[in-house]
DNA sequence: TGATTGGTTAGCCATAAAGCTAACTATACA
DNA sequence: TGTATAGTTAGCTTTATGGCTAACCAATCA
């Protein structure tokens, strides 16, 4: 029934195609019309139309039209929100690597500890 | 023949699926085998080793069989390199904002001008 | 008014993605 | 040695994606 996909993974798919990426980057300098969107690729306009089309839904690009000339430009609220995701990873990420230096270090420290105690011990396992 | 797509393109698809982010998200805060990651999803066992088989080859997931288990570890790089992409946009769109807001800056210098020299048409268009 | 331009709709096709079951391999435990 | 566990392989189905052509509006321009 329901199209359940969330915003994050709209925006991770729209990104996932190369034309789709280049179109935002184009879309960072500045706004433009669907025909000099279009014209650096060798597409037929309908297909193009899907890409912008995938954009818009995924919440990257709005337009409007006036006229016939349909102009795109980027609402960078999308993407702010897709570098968050990478920001809290990371967060996580890094709060792990300072847990797990913290348990290098005291690790090292008994080694230490139990060296200072049987110092010829110090290459060998299974001491007990 | 070839199977033209870039790690970015990769990345961007592995993250486009919830069930993919899920796991990244899980091997952030350590590594685990295939069994555990697996638990929380449900979902066959073949269908999830597919999600674990497009991290792998996006890059953002590395994995390893000891004995019968296979432990997964996230690798980091891939997803800073999706990261890295976000940040230089965002430098691309923060320089269009600053030039975007130096234009405004000078029409409204050029304005308060045309003001000085004829004061009673600030309001109206087409004064030529 | 008639032709051009800019975009849109409709519909087709090929391939990829995401799920399933069934059956199999190989380690580990009793 | 036999059984349970942890993955893996193979093969199938359904749906989504990315491309195309052909035909169709609706503004502009001559």
């Amino acid at each position: 029934m329901a199209n359940q996909s969330s915003r994050l993974d709209q925006v991770f798919a729209a990104l996932a195609d190369p034309t789709r990426r280049a179109i935002v980057m184009r879309l960072c300098a500045g706004e433009a019309s669907v025909g000099e969107l279009a014209d650096p690729f060798d597409m037929a306009l309908p297909s193009f139309m899907k890409h912008i089309h995938v954009l818009e839904t995924s919440g990257l690009v709005q337009s409007e039209k006036s006229g016939r000339v349909r102009t795109c430009r980027l609402s960078p609220d999308a993407l702010l929100g897709a570098e968050d995701w990478f920001q809290q990873q990371r967060a996580i990420w890094e709060a792990r690597l300072d847990r797990f230096e913290a348990y290098v270090m005291k690790l090292k420290k008994e080694k230490e500890q139990a060296a200072a105690k049987r110092p010829s011990r110090t290459t060998k396992k299974k001491g007990s």
